[in-house]
DNA sequence: ACTGGTAATGAAATTCATTTTCAATAAGGA
DNA sequence: TCCTTATTGAAAATGAATTTCATTACCAGT
């Protein structure tokens, strides 16, 4: 399946809240489109400059920095920090990320509703929001590391 | 209650550990263990210069990398980034952040399995590890955001 | 207690990611 | 097509974190 739909609604979107539509962002964002694995923004700005070698590392963060304000990247938390971005699926949709390769896919834990709520009364916070991602190997790697033994 | 036991266990941990008990490391532990936020290293390293005016930042640095080794502190992820820390408690619990005011406390949600388990068989993946932090407002910025409006 | 070997320290220098500045460029409405 | 203005890339600046290194101070062995 094509993600070419996927990114011109990207841009279209951009463009509705006041930004332009430019080669740059479109680049950056078939990147982030096409990509199953959490980057960073310099993996981010090489794979960009391989179509474009004049792109420029501060248009990543720039094009970064305006795709999450709409909400349609998230950072990508791992144990040694969050350096690295991924595109958003639908609504709210949790990661699980391979610790060998990166590979990352989404599932929907929805069933926080009953947590929250016993936390809350526990603690008398109110709770607004949460983060979840979980950490494990994907097929391909559960294989070679098989392999290697 | 006191946290000094406390402090004196984990400078023995660390000293099983090879490391020795220094004066610095005393400082920052014992900050580390009394504070109610999870502090960037910067923010540690400012409360320590209260007690030891010549304590470094850099120490603050090794020491917060010698503790994360020995599995004694966490880091804490917000919206906007994870480069603040904070000690563990028993086990693997789980953070609530107070986004007010940074108040953290803990709960443990320890019924993952059948979550774990679902999202396993979906996907194909091995799931070794899970990150859970839960978001909100602690009971006195609950108060004060009402007094506010 | 004393001493000697060595880990630990703090200051300064360095690295590396990210941000800011700014002149040149290009998007897109008139 | 032209004109305004957002966008761009290069270079400079910032700021967090790390490395280097001479000095300090633990602490094991006496």
């Amino acid at each position: 399946m094509s993600v070419r739909p996927l990114v011109n609604e990207w841009l279209l979107q951009l463009q509705a809240n006041g930004f332009r539509i430019t080669h740059p962002r479109r680049v950056i964002v078939e990147e982030l489109l096409t990509s199953e694995k959490a980057l960073e923004p310099v993996d981010l700005y090489a794979a960009c400059r391989r179509r474009d070698p004049k792109l420029g590392l501060v248009t990543v963060y720039r094009t970064l920095d305006q795709l999450e304000q709409l909400d349609l990247i998230q950072r990508v938390h791992q144990a040694d920090g969050c350096h690295t971005v991924m595109r958003k699926q639908n609504g709210h949709e949790h990661l699980l990320v391979c610790t060998s390769c990166g590979k990352t896919v989404t599932f929907c834990g929805d069933n926080f509703e009953s947590l929250s709520n016993q936390v809350a009364s526990e603690t008398g916070f109110t709770v607004k929001d949460h983060m979840l991602q979980l950490f494990g190997l994907c097929p391909d790697c559960q294989g070679r590391k098989a392999r290697s033994n």
